[in-house]
DNA sequence: ACATTCCCAAGCAAAATAGTCAAGATTATC
DNA sequence: GATAATCTTGACTATTTTGCTTGGGAATGT
């Protein structure tokens, strides 16, 4: 299974997308900057994106991206999907010829948590994730770097765990 | 978050040694011919799985390795974490300085991320595997490996998917 | 003694990851 | 229509991780 640095970064930078919706296309530069992200790193995670019709581009001076649907419509299940190619934890990726072209011992246990993880995270939308509050604070820092919010220090973790919960 | 076969081959094996459970010490040499995984390997492996107390050892001839505890004892999530150092999603691994020493935008999201799976996964014991159907044929034909069986190409995977059920 | 097993550390090739670089296509604006 | 901003693409590179090998040891039953 791969969750790596790349699926974190283009949930990242969807969730900074759906941030600034209503601000017109959003450049690869502005969330390179905020985000502390590559740009030409970005640029392959978004062709792979827009590939999936994620995010929409707009070209030329003025443009950027902007979400491919509303943030309630995009899961994060999907965002990693598009850029990390599988999330499947099977060695034969879901064939069964994990071992001498038969099934191995642990094929279904991988199998089954594969599908959990999955099913997990396309319940939580790019939507749910702008409710929380850690990420409005997150984000405002982000959007105002100058100054400094030395109140805010807060344990800000949700600590809920609840599976259905989002 | 790492779910390589690092941790698939140490679930595997640890299954082997529980489905032998009774023969007395298991042999690396063993366990490494039916499951296809190289010796040297698996030495290693079993060299963190001994720290953790998850497997106890006998040296000389007739020796070998045996659970650390009861088969109902031992969970999955325990295994993986031995082998692979962490399970954690994050890239921070639980600090919030992914950014610049501050909270990236998505910490809490890997943060839950990795107590889900930790969670699923520490609720599955290896005898919960032993008494999945589908492991019991495979472990069949791996300590028959000359006999041919044909008649059983039906469909072993469970399918429930219930986070619960383990 | 000796073969069998566990134990341990170093090293290594292949793959994957994270990122760079260079060139191009499109389009708003002056 | 020149220019600059922006997306688009492909190739290339450095680093890390993985999966594995090598080569030695230490314990212990026979």
């Amino acid at each position: 299974m791969k969750l790596t640095t790349k699926g974190r970064y283009a949930v990242t930078a969807m969730l900074d997308l759906s941030l600034h919706y209503g601000e017109g296309p959003i450049t690869l530069a502005d969330i390179a900057q905020r985000q502390g992200i590559s740009l030409s790193y970005l640029e392959q995670l978004f062709s792979r994106l827009r590939k999936k019709s994620l995010v929409a581009s707009v070209r030329g001076p003025g443009g950027g991206y902007s979400l491919g649907r509303g943030a309630d419509e995009i899961f994060v299940g999907e965002v990693i999907s598009a850029v990390d190619e599988n999330i499947d934890t099977t060695r034969c990726s879901g064939a069964h010829n994990c071992q001498n072209n038969e099934r191995c011992l642990t094929h279904d246990l991988w199998s089954d948590l594969s599908n959990q993880i999955y099913g997990y995270l396309n319940k939580i939308s790019l939507q749910d994730l702008m409710d929380r509050q850690a990420v409005r604070e997150v984000a405002d820092r982000q959007d105002h770097p100058d100054t400094e919010q030395p109140g805010l220090d807060v344990s800000l973790v949700d600590g809920s765990g609840d599976m259905a919960g989002a």
